[in-house]
DNA sequence: AAATCGTGGGA
DNA sequence: TTCCCAAGATT
């Protein structure tokens, strides 16, 4: 039987004072649970983004999706043009399957190991859910709390590695009651005080509890491997024209912006596939650069304006490309592309 | 189990 | 400018 810390006392004190307002959250010490869909979207959004990013889209998706059963029932290619722009668009794939599944047990599993199983949930997402929307008591790791516990630990192996520690270490201070608040304040603590550069010890209601903090070194916590060197690559877009449309393809659902509306072209490489959708007089429109996670890409614009549609393929209105969901890449080729043509037309 | 998977904002 | 990195999951 676990006891509440004193470091899980003074945090969750902390919070009920500086806990910051969020549209999917309920103030803390809340009788009424949240809705275990706003907080199930919310962290499947969060995943990796900002607060600030998933504000608007977390807003679009509870007005246009207002329950997990209409989210279930939602039309595919409208909830990943939606999703487009938030990155890592697996989660929009998984997302749906997720919302299927849910309304077919007739609603969230309400433990940790029930969500677990779900798509796109993982360690995570199902501690925090099984928290904050269930109040069970789950040990909730995510960065944040990844580097708060190495600086209240001084813990000096290197993450990954360091991982089952910090996870141990998260359990010895989470309490049994207010699991969620606990750890909706740590990663509270990690964004705005416990920050990866600089961090306000000044406003760090742990202090008396940091070994980093007693050593002098905060910043030094959590040690992290060297990064790896990003490696370029080139790919081509074309911009097809016709009868003021243009040619979208889908992405195949596996690979870089699977699934998602994107303008023709070849594999990305070096050299890249450089074969265009039809023979036309193609004119080079200019170089998108673009940085992903693992490499950066030099995108060629390639446009071309025909009299007549060749039948295959998804044709678009131009003056409503911005409705057609595509990813932040294609959207800034698609807006050369566009720029070009109709600097031809004057 | 190391690699893969987006994007935008802050320092 | 450049680098870091944010409420990770999947294979």
């Amino acid at each position: 039987m676990l006891v509440d810390t004193p470091v899980s006392r003074l945090l969750v004190d902390w919070y009920d004072v500086h806990a910051r307002t969020l549209p999917w959250r309920t103030p803390p010490g809340a009788k009424v649970r949240p809705d275990p869909y706003r907080v199930w979207l919310s962290e499947i959004m969060l995943q990796q983004t900002t607060v600030a990013a998933v504000g608007p889209y977390f807003a679009k998706f509870k007005g246009r999706w207002p329950t997990v059963e209409a989210l279930a029932a939602a039309d595919e290619a409208e909830l990943m043009a939606a999703w487009a722009g938030l990155g890592y668009y697996a989660r929009a794939r998984n997302l749906i399957a997720c919302a299927r599944e849910v309304a077919r047990l007739g609603g969230f599993p309400a433990t940790e190991d029930g969500l677990r199983a779900l798509p796109g949930i993982g360690a995570y997402t199902a501690a925090a859910i099984a928290a904050i929307a269930f109040g069970e008591r789950a040990v909730v790791v995510d960065a944040n709390v990844e580097r708060v516990v190495s600086r209240l630990f001084a813990i000096s192996e290197p993450l990954p590695g360091s991982r089952p520690r910090i996870r141990a270490l998260a359990d010895t201070i989470t309490p049994d009651a207010r699991a969620g608040d606990f750890a909706q304040a740590m990663m509270d603590l990690g964004s705005a005080v416990c920050t990866p550069r600089n961090p306000r010890c000044d406003a760090c209601p742990l202090t008396s509890a940091c070994t980093a903090y007693a050593q002098g070194n905060p910043e030094a916590y959590p040690v992290k491997p060297a990064k790896k060197a990003k490696p370029r690559r080139r790919g081509i877009a074309y911009w097809l024209e016709s009868e003021g449309a243009v040619l979208l393809v889908r992405r195949p659902d596996k690979g870089m912006l699977g699934g998602m509306r994107a303008l023709p072209g070849g594999e990305w490489g070096d050299p890249p596939e450089a074969a265009p959708p039809v023979p036309a007089t193609w004119r080079h429109v200019g170089t998108v650069e673009h940085v992903f996670t693992h490499f950066a890409l030099s995108l060629d614009v390639m446009a071309a304006d025909i009299p007549a549609r060749p039948v295959e393929g998804e044709w678009w209105p131009v003056a409503a490309i911005e409705e057609a969901g595509l990813p932040t890449l294609y959207a800034r080729a698609a807006a050369l592309g566009r720029a070009s043509s109709e600097m031809l037309a004057l």
